[in-house]
RNA sequence: GGUUCCGUGGCCGAGUGGCUAGGCUGAGCUCUGCAAAAGCUCCUACAGCGGUUCGAAUCCGCUCGGAACCUCCA
């Protein structure tokens, strides 16, 4: 029996609405696809939160056996500055302001947003395609369109016909609006526009000549629009109709209502069986974003060199408290809240390191039938919550309780013998690929210089021979004079030390 | 204005009809030569009002407050 048989994976699908069983199209595989940065600015703290959520949705399939293609693009091109005539390409405008090819920004924050995934052990996308390696396809889809009559030519650029496209299937499934509602708010089209509507969206965009972005079309030269790009990436790697399309709430409407509009208009079904959107993160109950200018770099948070920030925190401390709370709830950021993070990863991080060097004594005890029936239960406990939509914040709840019972057995050896080897090692796989695997939330090293450790060691060598000899006075100096400069001496109950650096 | 969502104890944050969330903070205790770490115990809430129900934080209605989307955004 597989893991995902034994757990089925319920989630809330955003086209219903509801909680729903996951049951994938072709048994044992899963096809995912994850809205991807724009690579013009540096990624925030936000838009890892995302990529993060859905780093742990793929984590959990495959950690159940099932094979998973993920698919996580890079826009390097399209999404335009603004609807207006002269529409801008993000890319291309910071390419002018800078004085640097097109490319060269692509390179650096691409680079940039890499380096930000790694550091918070976000795994790569089994592919992860860009749009500009995909233009042609592009242009395919839209003459395809044309030719449906779902979209229409004007002056080198061409439209998606929402009010046609709407006749036959409904726009506005996904966000649960209707066309009418749409039209009648918003901004009104003005002399300029070439739309026949204003909920009308570009998939191809003529390029005025000093635009830098530009390939030739059956239109002239150009630029794809901002939703097609995902269209036939995802169907291109996943199938016209696919598992799981991902991405953040605020590309719910009218992102992905248009990249279901196209799908469907092209292929004649609908591209994805389940949505899920992960909610934003907030700055004093507001969205952190760029334009609010609320919104911080990772590296920022590293090193604490924001004025939002008393100090900085380890990846490892924002990762476990981003997933304190479920992806779907808003998660408000706060300096109170990443100090009670650290503290709380820091005990899930103690116990994964003493139960990695923990051993079952082998000899046979009394087994303790409170053990037996508790321990399995919170394995179990683990993937069920987990298999529940995801909920990160109820495994944790377990993996303290986990936590809990290593620090016993770890201080107390002898309890151990009053567990059944197996279980024991059951539970002893389980915590750590729940840490690790599943939640990604990797061991921290209390301290990696091995000079230091060295010395260290030393001192701690002349503190026990201080305490056999009863000098208090001498070893306490020891303990006294490493605190004042950042080194925790702790005192095992075997007479064994250990220590930490405290930061 | 339209669409959607939220309001939980000192703080963060799960939970969606009956059963312990959990973390952090605070108080006390145990262990320890003294600390640190660890263990144990306590502080116990569901914005307000009304309704449904044997029973509601959880369902329904209203009121108040907050947010997101409707323009690029993770």
């Amino acid at each position: 029996m597989k893991l995902y048989e034994q757990y089925p994976v319920s989630l809330t699908n955003s086209l219903s609405g509801k909680k729903e069983k996951f049951e994938t199209l072709a048994p044992g595989f899963v096809g995912m696809y994850v809205c991807g940065p724009t690579v013009y600015n540096y990624v925030h703290l936000g838009n890892a939160r995302t990529f993060l959520s859905f780093d742990i949705i793929s984590r959990y399939l495959r950690s159940l056996g099932y094979k998973v293609r993920y698919v996580r693009n890079i826009t390097d091109v399209g999404h335009l500055e603004s609807d207006a005539d002269e529409g801008e390409d993000k890319i291309g405008k910071k390419a002018r302001l800078e004085q640097l090819e097109p490319m060269e920004i692509v390179k650096r924050y691409t680079e940039d947003f890499h380096t930000v995934m790694r550091h918070f052990n976000i795994l790569p996308p089994s592919i992860e395609p860009s749009a500009t390696g995909h233009i042609v396809e592009q242009i395919n889809i839209t003459k395809k369109l044309i030719e449906l009559g779902l979209a229409y030519e004007v002056n080198g650029s061409v439209y998606f016909d929402v009010k046609k496209y709407n006749q036959s299937n409904h726009y506005g499934i996904l966000s649960g609006r209707n066309i009418e509602d749409l039209m009648e708010s918003g901004r009104d089209l003005d002399s300029q526009d070439e739309k026949r509507e204003k909920i009308d969206f570009a998939l191809w965009k003529k390029a005025s000549p000093q635009h830098i972005m530009q390939w030739p079309s059956p239109w002239g030269e150009g630029f794809p629009g901002w939703h097609i790009e995902c269209t036939v990436m995802s169907t291109k790697y996943l199938g016209e109709t696919f598992d799981i399309h991902g991405g953040g709430m605020d590309l719910k409407f009218p992102h992905h209502e248009c990249e279901i509009a196209q799908a469907t208009g092209a292929n004649g079904k609908s591209p994805v069986r389940y949505w899920i959107h992960s909610n934003m993160l907030t700055v004093n109950g507001q969205k952190m974003s760029k334009s609010l200018g609320n919104s911080f770099l990772p590296s920022e948070l590293f090193s604490g060199s924001h004025p939002l920030l008393t100090r900085g925190y380890s990846p490892m401390t924002v990762r476990f408290f981003m997933l304190q709370s479920h992806y779907s709830s808003t998660l408000d950021f706060s300096n109170e809240a990443l100090n009670a993070a650290e503290k709380g990863f820091k005990k899930l991080n103690n116990a994964l390191t003493l139960i990695k060097s923990l051993e079952h004594p082998r000899k046979t005890s009394t087994i303790n039938s409170e053990f037996e029936k508790n321990l399995p239960g919170q394995i179990d406990k683990c993937f069920q919550n987990m298999s529940d939509d995801f909920n990160t914040a109820k495994t944790l709840a377990v993996l303290f309780e986990m936590a809990s019972q290593i620090n016993i057995w770890t201080s107390q050896k002898e309890s151990l013998a009053q567990v059944n080897e197996e279980t024991f090692e059951n539970y002893k796989s389980t915590y750590i690929s729940m840490m690790e695997e599943v939640l990604g939330l990797k061991e921290e090293a209390n301290h990696n210089n091995d000079l230091l450790d060295g010395a260290v060691n030393v001192l701690i060598g002349l503190r026990k021979k201080a305490r056999t000899d009863k000098n208090f006075a001498l070893s306490d100096k020891i303990r006294d004079d490493l605190k004042g400069i950042g080194i925790q001496l702790k005192d095992g109950k075997d007479g064994e030390m250990s220590y930490e650096i405290e930061k």
